[in-house]
DNA sequence: GCTTTAGACGTAT
DNA sequence: ATACGTCTAAAGC
């Protein structure tokens, strides 16, 4: 069978720290994919090859993997993504989650909610398979009695990006800010 | 407070 | 068709 024809995708890494970042970009200059802080590159690097066929490792888009680290530390950084191929109801919740400001968070509730659906797992489905974790900021999707809920990265991960935010976890509970 | 139970619904197999 | 999921609400301990 002829070629593979997918779209070729650039992977880029950027480490600080011991810890490494990855993010793939299409032909087009999106970001499709990044990966969570790895302790190896090797890791962060797989952790993008397994969503594409067809791949090709260079530094053009490390300012991109920095970000990615930034955003982990705390930084608001404005990504421009377009968020890939998936069906309707991802996409939606996927689009959702991008609009919570920095520093705040939502329920699964809310985001099931602002979709007009009832599908409050789903919505964690859904988010499970997001792509672009931190650019998505799906750490900043709690459960609604506002305890952190799961993480891809694990609960604790979840818990230090919401920290660095400035987002108060008393007991595994997000504390409302008081000013 | 913690655990179980049933409910709701998109997705993977 | 069945099972599962980053869930919720209600009920019982």
């Amino acid at each position: 069978m002829s070629k593979n024809h997918r779209a070729e995708v650039t992977i880029s890494t950027y480490e600080l720290d011991g810890l490494y970042f990855a993010v793939g970009v299409s032909k087009e200059g999106n970001i499709i994919k990044c990966s969570l802080p790895k302790e190896s590159k090797q890791n962060a690097i797989n952790e993008i090859k397994k969503t594409c066929s067809s791949f090709k490792i260079s530094n053009k888009y490390q300012k991109y993997a920095k970000n990615v680290c930034k955003s982990y530390y705390g930084e608001k950084i404005h990504f421009n993504i377009d968020i890939p191929d998936m069906g309707d109801f991802q996409k939606e919740v996927l689009q959702e989650v991008s609009k919570i400001p920095y520093g705040e968070v939502r329920t699964y509730k809310q985001i099931a909610e602002a979709i007009n659906s009832k599908a409050y797992r789903a919505v964690g489905t859904a988010i499970s398979k997001n792509p672009l974790p931190l650019i998505i900021p799906c750490h900043r999707v709690v459960k609604s009695d506002l305890s952190v809920g799961d993480f891809f990265g694990g609960m604790e991960m979840k818990k230090e990006i919401l920290k660095n935010e400035g987002i108060c976890i008393v007991k595994g509970k997000i504390k409302k800010k008081v000013d």
